[in-house]
DNA sequence: CCTAATATGTAGCCAAGGCTACATCAGGCG
DNA sequence: CGCCTGATGTAGCCTTGGCTACATATTAGG
């Protein structure tokens, strides 16, 4: 058991998270990246399901500027993942593990604008921000805006 | 030009952003999450020179939990972008660009999770999340938190 | 009822960001 | 002063999320 071995070295001297909290908290953040789109999805899809009836993919490409192509892939992995289903040329639809996370995912979008707004940020600006916020907001900081929201 | 062709319809009813500015939301939102990762790890090395006065990639890769080899590509990016310089075998720094953006970087997150903590959400869930949210908090909104924080 | 326009689906390409496995380098210790 | 160990680098694989190009369905309109 070397003491200063040049290539043995760890723990930098100063202030800094320790080492194993700042991997799980790097990890969570990218957990989170990969859970971002698909939840981006089924919110767009639950919109159009609930505005316009259906839910097709050229809509869904054009609403996310994005090839349709690259929707359909998407799409697929939704139902990979037991949040959609659809037949081929009869529009997408959620199931209801899918309806249960866009309704998640809806009050948690709300929940961040409202707080960005509350906190002086103009509402343009906390809907743009929000789109990418939001999938990084814990329940406890949920929990925590919403008292803050109540409470003024 | 037809007036009620099934698939020629778009404009679904109801209340929904416009779909050029939703379609650039979600464009934002996704080079947002591009740079995110590489903002990262100029941060991360940032620290480790000021702390430790040198960041290896083996460093590196525990502090985020990842493989060496991981790290390494990632290192490779920040060279290709002109943030980071280094010799084989001779750990990484940071140019000048890079000592920029980790500067930015780091101002940034500091007034995320001060923002957090002002609106009750407890210190260490606040660090967490920040590490998330920061990447998507706009210059307008970063004002806003200033101006809050200043003002209470 | 045909057809052209549009939507849908498929295939193949690319870069990013993970990984494991293997090869090479550097330096502290015996 | 050589070697063993840990750090570094390289190669090859996978998935995700983009794209373009091409092929196939559907359906409105004539």
């Amino acid at each position: 058991m070397p003491t200063t071995r040049r290539n043995t070295r760890q723990a930098p001297p100063l202030a800094m998270p320790a080492e194993p909290q700042q991997a799980e908290r790097h990890r969570e953040a990218r957990t989170a990246r990969a859970s971002a789109l698909l939840e981006d999805y089924v919110e767009l899809i639950d919109d159009l399901l609930a505005t316009g009836g259906e839910a097709r993919p050229t809509d869904i490409a054009r609403r996310f500027g994005v090839s349709h192509a690259t929707a359909i892939k998407a799409i697929a992995r939704l139902k990979a993942q037991g949040l959609a289903h659809a037949k081929p040329y009869r529009g997408v639809f959620l199931t209801d593990a899918g309806h249960l996370l866009a309704r998640r995912v809806r009050s948690r979008h709300r929940l961040v604008v409202d707080l960005l707004v509350a906190v002086g940020v103009p509402q343009d600006v906390a809907e743009n921000d929000a789109e990418g916020i939001e999938h990084h907001v814990s329940d406890a900081a949920l929990a925590a805006f919403e008292a803050f929201l109540r409470q003024r």
